[in-house]
DNA sequence: GTCTATAATTCGATAGAC
DNA sequence: GTCTATCGAATTATAGAC
């Protein structure tokens, strides 16, 4: 289920132009996003930025971490649950990614721009490759129930699956001259579908 | 096959600006793109740069237009082919993406960037579902040789596959540890699986 | 066509009053 | 903490010589 997007009326200054940093930032990178556009859509003064947050990198940063974090966020607990099956992951990584993604529809471009504008912020923490996801994996293969794929594969293919429309989102809109309700609902179509189409892919040459 | 770019060596001062913006505004985007960077890249003053594009809104212009054209480039083509078939149609779709996103590395991002921060400026003419490549589709799930999927999902599906890792490439390396080299080759091996994989989808409750 | 020099504007950051 | 006013650097664009 799609969860509702913290509300918290935390009205503080501090807050306020961060909340305004998340939308612009997230919406239109860095260098697009003027200060005195985050000061002004925060309803505060340009100085007080600067007072609240040393500078517009530092203030960015925060913003980023924020948004990895996120992205990243529940990915670790779903891969590392030592309690769920293997298909029954998939199902969940990609019902958990497509949730996420249908309340922060900019979070993927930011993610992908960010991590090649600046590849030395990427967090080291995401090791989905030591996960007991991938011990899992490795079993199925051996029991002969799945075909083998290589990780990198199968990893591309899931998060290219669940991610990748949300990027691509206006061209997909616009070839198929959608609205945004009608999108949405490919969206949720695609919580279903993907893991069985991922599940067919494994099954060749099993 | 890769195709070689286009060396053409068109050294006209014209070209030379034009070729020093698409490479650095594609791989920058416009805002963090510097017309003097753009003039010093190509070797020639700040001036002429105004002189020969009106303004680096122009500039830009051009240039986005130009990739968004390679990145529909022969699709086209290869989709209205009367001689081709359905699943040969999805290998040569296949194999031309990563053809030629191996040699246009940054292409994909700057598109999803600007097809979200500019949708206006997308190309009407990319009338996939018009095409030839439909009308197959529409005949085969008819005949039963394939299942059922909305046309949408089949886009998204066969695009996000071939053109994903590309722009997820730094978080790809980073997260299986891997170098250029070992990507280009698992991109390679992409080419022969992703037809595959489409096709095992296409085969679901066939 | 190409250059140097500079105008005009934008932008991040700070000084200083309240 | 918050504001107004402004500085200084960066950046786009143009004027004018050659």
């Amino acid at each position: 289920m799609v969860v509702a997007q913290k509300i918290k009326a935390d009205d503080s200054t501090e807050e306020k132009i961060k909340s305004a940093a998340r939308k612009l930032f997230t919406k239109k990178g860095f260098s697009a996003t003027k200060t005195r556009d985050i000061a002004t859509e925060a309803g505060i003064n340009l100085a007080l930025l600067n007072y609240y947050f040393r500078s517009k990198e530092k203030l960015f940063e925060i913003i980023m971490l924020e948004n990895l974090g996120h992205f990243f966020q529940g990915v670790s607990i779903i891969v590392n649950d030592e309690k769920t099956g293997f298909h029954n992951k998939i199902e969940l990584l990609v019902d958990f990614y497509i949730s996420r993604l249908l309340v922060n529809p900019d979070v993927p471009l930011f993610v992908l721009n960010e991590a090649r504008n600046n590849p030395k912020n990427l967090p080291l923490q995401f090791n989905l490759m030591n996960s007991y996801f991938m011990k899992q994996y490795m079993e199925e293969t051996k029991m002969g129930r799945i075909s083998k794929m290589n990780p990198g594969h199968l990893m591309i293919n899931i998060l290219g699956l669940a991610i990748f429309p949300f990027a691509a989102r206006p061209m997909v809109q616009r070839i198929r001259n959608i609205n945004d309700t009608e999108f949405e609902e490919l969206m949720l179509e695609r919580k279903k579908l993907v893991p069985q189409w991922i599940k067919a892919m494994l099954d060749i040459n099993k």
